[in-house]
DNA sequence: CCCGATTTGTACGCTTCTGTACCTATCCAG
DNA sequence: CTGGATAGGTACAGAAGCGTACAAATCGGG
């Protein structure tokens, strides 16, 4: 399967998605910004300030326990969005959004985004759909966490990763992927061994390259695809180029 | 902490904490039924055709993988519904959603349902928040699936049932729990056998008893808390009884 | 070009959980 | 009261991952 978001990143496919009357409804109220890595977008129980687009940067929803048990919940780049909460009505959330790849995104100022949703409820609709996609994505992490091995799941996580940047190269410490997965530093230096060896990636020193993504699906063994079908199915399956 | 819902479940509270006049705009179309075990309220895939609000039952939303691999990724009883997918503007989901204990709730038509929520914004907004609870839910499971060990799960995964039952006694089996936590059989007889030892639970053939609360959220290690925080946050906390 | 910082490779013993198997206890229908 | 079905208890070897530690490789600034 080629990637989940066909088209080239020098957009958001969830704003280009929208008609272009809504569109022309958000359009002057987006500010187009540059989002350095590790930025927050969300700190946990805090009031969410503005909602983010990503254009060509990558966002991570983590959520947080006791003694510094952390583990990512959801990732999202120029499919999606920051600041879901907004759109079901909350103000905050218990979950850390930050930017893992830096790049440029659309912002919008919270208040002004909820009063346009107020107005336009097919604004909000697809919005909602799109994080109904997001809540699916996060229901197969959960599954993969309980059942995948780390192998998997790091195969899992690299599609994702791959689908939402626009090269095959992928700045990535073993030391992060450890953190995104839950597990150790030692663990993901072992699995990135296992995929290279089965010629699925190249690592480098803070790199790692895809060569082979169908092979990885195949590692991921089901975990990936399920979320992917299921923004395909609601935003259309963008033209595989 | 007592249980995270206070009231005696002769009625569904999510439906109850809606103002007077939504509460009347609803009413008329609510139908209440007997819920079976094992009943299934979604189907993979397949369009939902009814939305239930559970009165004494309580429901679990599962995911599916290759394999035969599964595991639960939400838990609702009086506190939520199924069919939140509906909320989102999406007439189906990739889960699997059914009845795991057996009692009274009320249900809507989806079309019905759809209707009232387009007419009345407070309507729909008052479930999107409920929606966001059961994300974070779902964040939380995926968290503990990755980090924690069998029995702080099993600890956390009895006192998210024991909060939307009446009764101390559940019934359950072993080879029950072992589906929704996605681990082995056997494994969830050693799990109980701890607790049991620590006196927080006592089991018996296909029977857990709740003896200690408060012993078996220490024993949860901060997996359980998160998301009834929210809840009580935006739905506000009941009068403990 | 060198030095400290970052990143990766690897090892070791240990915990947790698995797959499988088999036995016992309990329940219920006839 | 009995026989089959359901539920629970236990055991064992092995896989998987952990915590920890330390060394090697690589990078970038001075």
């Amino acid at each position: 399967m080629a990637k989940a978001f066909g088209p080239p990143n020098d957009h958001n496919i969830l704003l280009a998605s929208l008609s272009p009357d809504l569109r022309a409804v958000l359009a002057p109220h987006l500010e187009l910004v540059r989002l350095e890595q590790r930025s927050a977008l969300e700190y946990p129980q805090e009031k969410i300030e503005r909602v983010t687009f990503p254009v060509d940067c990558v966002g991570s929803m983590v959520a947080v326990g006791d003694e510094g048990r952390r583990i990512e919940v959801g990732l999202f780049g120029f499919d999606g969005m920051s600041g879901t909460s907004i759109v079901m009505g909350v103000e905050s959330s218990p979950l850390e959004v930050f930017v893992q790849v830096a790049g440029d995104g659309y912002t919008i100022d919270t208040e002004v985004f909820r009063g346009l949703l107020d107005q336009h409820d097919a604004l909000e609709l697809h919005f909602k759909r799109y994080i109904h996609c997001l809540n699916i994505q996060t229901t197969q992490t959960a599954l993969s966490n309980g059942q995948s091995k780390l192998e998997e799941r790091l195969a899992r996580w690299l599609l994702m990763c791959h689908d939402r940047v626009s090269d095959d190269r992928m700045a990535l410490t073993h030391d992060f992927l450890s953190i995104m997965l839950g597990v150790r530093r030692a663990g993901v230096t072992v699995g990135t061994h296992i995929l290279e060896g089965k010629g699925l990636i190249r690592a480098g020193r803070g790199v790692i390259t895809i060569l082979d993504r169908d092979g990885l699906e195949a590692e991921a063994r089901g975990s990936y695809g399920v979320a992917e079908k299921e923004y395909a199915r609601l935003f259309g399956n963008p033209p595989t180029d």
